[in-house]
DNA sequence: GTGGTCTAGACCACT
DNA sequence: GTGGTCTAGACCACG
């Protein structure tokens, strides 16, 4: 989990998309216990606030959910989380795609460039 | 230029974004004479202000320049052009394969999915 | 913090150099808290946002960082610090040989003036 | 003459500073007949408005003179031509000297470092 | 008519 | 309470 955030956007966002990268890539299995809302804010130093915020939010998504006092878990639906993570994918592709068209350059090209690796420099007009 | 802005970002970086690639794409060319600010304004429907700032980042960045009581004009140096375009173009490579590695897929997989097109949906785990 | 504005430069440009200097010199330390921007447009009369103008230029500039929600702060970095004091030191003696030498007045002399002290009456063609 | 002019500073100033300096160092001699609005004005690349307001504050300080119908001249007046220059070089040391003890440095040190001028890294011609 | 500066005041998100 | 953004509107110097 990385300590540094970015200053332009909100904290709890990016602990939001931790969180669910964790989930995503079976950091946090499905079922498992996460962090108490102290822990993370301790870990993250951040305001507990923030840390509740954001894991309201992902409970209102369905990737974690509340068992009262006990804590938080990572939820068991794996369908959901395997959504998420295309969503995220899908996502991902069609915002690079249309920023590619928005610079002038079409799928095609988009995707040379993406092959053609680190040769970044020698890319024309 | 479009007339309508995403309410997540300010307007003044959409603004700068979008005059960005109006002068990557060509649709300004070196030494064009920008609308003025006011004209700006009235077209995006915007407070004059708001365009007042976006153009002296573009300014800062090199990109125009002004012209005292002429108005604004874009830069004649086409490498300051040419180099803003390669590094816009590098960074969403490198943020798309940053992205998709947050998600757990290398290049080599992320180059596959982009070129595989639309059939995001038998991604698997 | 001078509260007397000159009329020939705009305020916000003498307060970006008054809190550089302020830096500089010491008077702020690396990473202190400055003043809000409410308290630097009371302390200083001025509306908070030429205050903010001022602000976000040394941030550009790198020599102030902001934390969300919690202040704007003087940076850590003293390389940026000492660098920003040559840089201005710099300047000042090129300008200065500069501008004499406009007037006719070489190196030796012009050093041999400012030695000489306020005996500037004697200053012959 | 020169024909670039910088942006950050009225046009007609600089104009007043160059024709000024041009008379200080005797490349008009007392008495000279000066070029015309419009040729300066062609040389310059420069409105001819914007010559008169820069000619008419020269006369104001009492640095050339107009003839009627004949042209406008260098005063003949040698006594103004040395106390001007006396006056700006006056100016320049006293801003050196007192920018130099804003970032903290006094005037002996302020000497040593123009004396000690080349071996500095950052100081160069 | 052009850009530049400034004020006054408002609203927002975040912690 | 903090900074960030935006609006509305004004004034100025310049050419």
């Amino acid at each position: 989990m990385s300590y540094e955030f970015k200053n332009d956007t909100p904290i709890y966002l990016q602990i939001i998309e931790q969180i669910k990268l964790e989930i995503i890539t079976k950091k946090y299995l499905p079922n498992d216990k996460l962090p108490s809302v102290r822990e993370f804010s301790m870990q993250l130093e951040v305001n507990p606030n923030t840390v509740q915020k954001a894991l309201t939010e992902l409970e209102s998504i369905g990737l974690i959910y509340t068992e009262r006092t006990n804590g938080k878990f990572v939820t068991g639906d794996k369908e959901i989380i395997e959504r998420t993570k295309r969503d995220m994918i899908s996502v991902l592709v069609k915002n690079f795609y249309k920023s590619m068209e928005n610079i002038g350059i079409n799928k095609k090209e988009a995707v040379k460039i993406l092959t053609d690796g680190d040769k970044n420099e020698d890319i024309r007009d």
